[in-house]
DNA sequence: TTGTAGACTGCCGTCGACA
DNA sequence: ATGTCGACGGCAGTCTACA
């Protein structure tokens, strides 16, 4: 289990309890749909910048995205 | 003060309270001293991965280092 | 001890399309 | 609503070398 799944399973954590759907997180964040399932997937290294539109993008800070 | 910034910042002060050369952190975490100093000054956009290493290397956890 | 430069490889992040 | 593919431009991360 390594810090990319760990990351991605957070996330999509997350978005459920803010009750939407990656369509949803991907226009509120400015990112794209397929890259957000890859990375709930635990398929990409997201970088800071990345990690700052997710979290903005639900409302929470950036700490409580890598919380595990 | 965007967040790549923010976290060379945040790496500069942690690095230095552990008494390490950026050469010595280079080594520690697997990383090149070129781009530890890059990342101090703020101009590059670290990922999962890289701020997994730093953290180890420093024996912290990865959310003190995004602590800001 | 740190900053900077240049050149390089590989992957991040985008997008359209189909199941 | 989600996973996957393929193609693409740009940048992450490496390395050597010099101030």
């Amino acid at each position: 289990m390594d810090i990319k799944e760990k990351f991605g399973q957070r996330l999509r954590v997350l978005r459920k309890d803010k009750g939407l759907s990656q369509e949803e997180l991907a226009e509120k964040s400015g990112l794209n749909r397929p890259y957000i399932s890859a990375i709930e997937q635990g398929k990409r290294n997201v970088s800071l910048e990345v990690m700052e539109k997710l979290a903005e993008a639900m409302s929470l800070n950036i700490k409580s995205l890598i919380d595990f």
